[in-house]
DNA sequence: AAGCCGGGGTC
DNA sequence: GACCCAGGCTT
């Protein structure tokens, strides 16, 4: 008898999520769900999910598509390197023609780690490996009293080990589901309602008065700031666009000719700066506006301090070496980061005023 | 083992 | 401002 799984599992019964992705066993479509939701709440990975099933339907389809059309359905969710992953596993997929059903072949796939390959073999093929996800370690940690940190190589051994030993292995998805649903909506990372909790007897951080400080990180990730200024640069029906490379964040997403500084750059000093010179060179130019004054762009690991200018030149024919000419009436065509997207919200704005 | 990679919500 | 979210990859 296994209190802990039957107890999370009857409270499931009667508390659970309605989502479209537990609808199936298909692993094409858990699978695709699962790679929203790495850390990604539900409520927001929902019309992504959606919207990732009208345009690719199929894994075929996936593998078919070009990386830009992925990635521009992938807009806005953040780490672009699901997506890019994605994509390159649903070629792999394509080519040996099925989803893989062993559990090694799931966890081999590009962007599948122990967490995902866990979900997509329980879940489509009811495989009892126990999934650890930010829920399970929260569950764990105070049910258990476990005060062993979550972010280091043994602490997240040990949660592997007892998450494994909690399962109920005689119904792998069912189980799953329910400890991950009692994380999310009961055992909550803050101020959860311990008076209501069918597991309250028997939570050993409840007991200790421990609920609020498990489970807990060794350390802490540093937030440095970055300055970016973005010119928008307009030949008659034209801008200039180029696609951000390897080794940085939003890489393969579009953007608009980016000059990054050390340190912040007035409104009035973007025109000496020598990068300005080096991209405009020696056309002249008919107008310059700002377009937005310094905005924060908050990442989790970056603070971003970005403003974005508009040149238009004389020469309505300007070719800029280095970037692609595109129509103005194509650019939300291309993907772009969320800061990006804001900036085109502010160029479309009729009436703009300085 | 530590750092990198997004964006949004909550308190 | 600090923390968290159905984590994984690179170095």
């Amino acid at each position: 008898m296994n209190l802990f799984a039957t107890t999370i599992i009857d409270w499931y019964k009667e508390n659970k999520r309605d989502l479209p992705w537990r609808d199936t066993k298909d692993p094409y479509k858990i699978w695709i769900s699962e790679i929203i939701l790495q850390q990604t709440r539900v409520v927001q990975g929902y019309d992504y999910y959606c919207r990732f099933m009208e345009h690719f339907p199929d894994v075929e389809t996936l593998a078919k598509a070009s990386e830009d059309e992925v990635m521009k359905c992938w807009q806005g969710l953040g780490y672009y390197s699901r997506a890019r992953n994605l994509h390159e596993a649903a070629r792999t997929i394509a080519e040996k023609g099925a989803f893989p059903v062993r559990y090694e072949d799931v966890r081999a796939l590009k962007g599948v780690g122990d967490y995902t390959a866990a979900a997509i073999c329980s879940f489509a093929y009811d495989m009892p490996y126990a999934v650890v996800d930010g829920n399970v370690y929260r569950v764990l940690s105070r049910w258990l009293g476990v005060e062993e940190p979550i972010d280091t190589g043994a602490g997240k051994k040990l949660y592997a080990s007892l998450a494994d030993e909690m399962m109920d292995k005689s119904r792998p998805a069912l189980y799953n589901q329910a400890i991950m649903d009692f994380g999310a909506l009961q055992c909550v990372p803050s101020s959860p309602s311990c008076l209501f909790c069918p597991l309250s007897d028997s939570c050993v951080a409840l007991q200790k008065n421990l609920v609020d400080k498990l489970p807990w990180k060794a350390r802490k990730t540093k937030v440095l700031d970055r300055y970016f200024s973005y010119i928008y640069v307009r030949a008659g029906v034209h801008t200039f666009i180029k696609r951000r490379e390897a080794g940085d964040i939003w890489q393969n997403l579009y953007e608009f000719p980016l000059i990054e500084t050390e340190q912040e750059v007035g409104e009035e000093e973007i025109f000496s700066l020598p990068a300005f010179r080096e991209l405009v060179g020696n056309r002249s130019i008919r107008m310059f506006r700002v377009v937005s004054p310094e905005v924060k762009h908050v990442l989790s690991h970056r603070v971003i301090h970005a403003r974005c200018y508009e040149v238009e030149l004389e020469e309505e024919d300007a070719v800029l070496s280095g970037f692609q000419r595109v129509l103005i009436d194509d650019l939300h065509k291309f993907p772009v980061s969320r800061l990006i997207s804001r900036f085109f919200s502010l160029l479309l704005k009729p009436n703009y005023k300085k």
